[in-house]
DNA sequence: GCTTGCCTTGCCGTAAGCGTCAACGTTTAC
DNA sequence: GTAAACGTTGACGCTTACGGCAAGGCAAGC
């Protein structure tokens, strides 16, 4: 199949396929016209990038689990540097974590602070009619 | 003053003053020559702007309090728009939290998978001398 | 022969916050 | 007199994952 379809298939664009051969992720013979000839084995491994960005994994961190599907491995995961790529993004997030948490707290810090020192803190800027609706 | 002494006096460079320029953010009347010369206030005001990046708000989010401390105030976020500042980028880091605590869950999943797929999780790739140390 | 649609390469732009020259003028001290 | 330390503007670099556009080649239906 051409680019066209494969884009399709696999639920993305054709300039994002060509990225991913500037990348190194993808690879395709090339028909006598010029164009790009894909397999079926290529709408797994564009599935597997898609699913992988997905899960928070950059681009780069895809290339151990396109390799691994490239051996021949049933699943992209079955090979040690990918489970290796899952421990290190695993890490990454949780640090990610506890530096938003922190930011969270700051920022709550300066909201209070900044509240309590707002004056009027009672006012009622509309009163409530009683009988409305 | 002129910029390297308020670089070196609110703890940032001076290319990044003259990028808070180019932003908008600081202004600085000039000297014969064309040097930038400040006062006492823009250490406060740079310093405020440090302090509110720090925080995790962007460049872009600390305009009102700028603004505030232009217009007299004694603390940038004793001004309205200061304060949803506050309110919205504390909804924003509440979203990415829970965007990462969700990706987090994914790479888990993924991780433990993967793991239960590996062949022989129970080898051991040295053997523990008994007598050592 | 015309249009339509698919394909090609390549280059620019995005958003954030500056760092790093380049190439040059000014001030100050020895 | 000159060197060091400071100042100026301008422009490019960096990072990610493409989108958009240009300018064209190729294929198919009417």
């Amino acid at each position: 199949m051409r680019i066209g379809e494969l884009a399709r298939r696999a639920g993305t664009t054709t300039r994002a396929l060509r990225f991913y051969e500037t990348q190194g992720l993808l690879t395709a013979r090339r028909l006598e016209n010029g164009y790009r000839e894909y397999g079926e084995e290529d709408v797994r491994l564009v599935g597997e990038i898609l699913s992988l960005q997905a899960a928070g994994l950059s681009l780069d961190d895809t290339r151990p689990f396109v390799a691994c599907l490239r051996a021949g491995h049933e699943a992209g995961d079955d090979c040690a540097d990918s489970v290796e790529v899952y421990e290190r993004k695993l890490a990454e997030v949780d640090a990610c974590l506890a530096r938003l948490e922190a930011v969270r707290a700051g920022l709550v810090t300066k909201l209070t602070e900044a509240m309590a020192r707002r004056p009027d803190p009672c006012r009622v800027t509309r009163s409530i009619p009683l009988e409305e609706s």
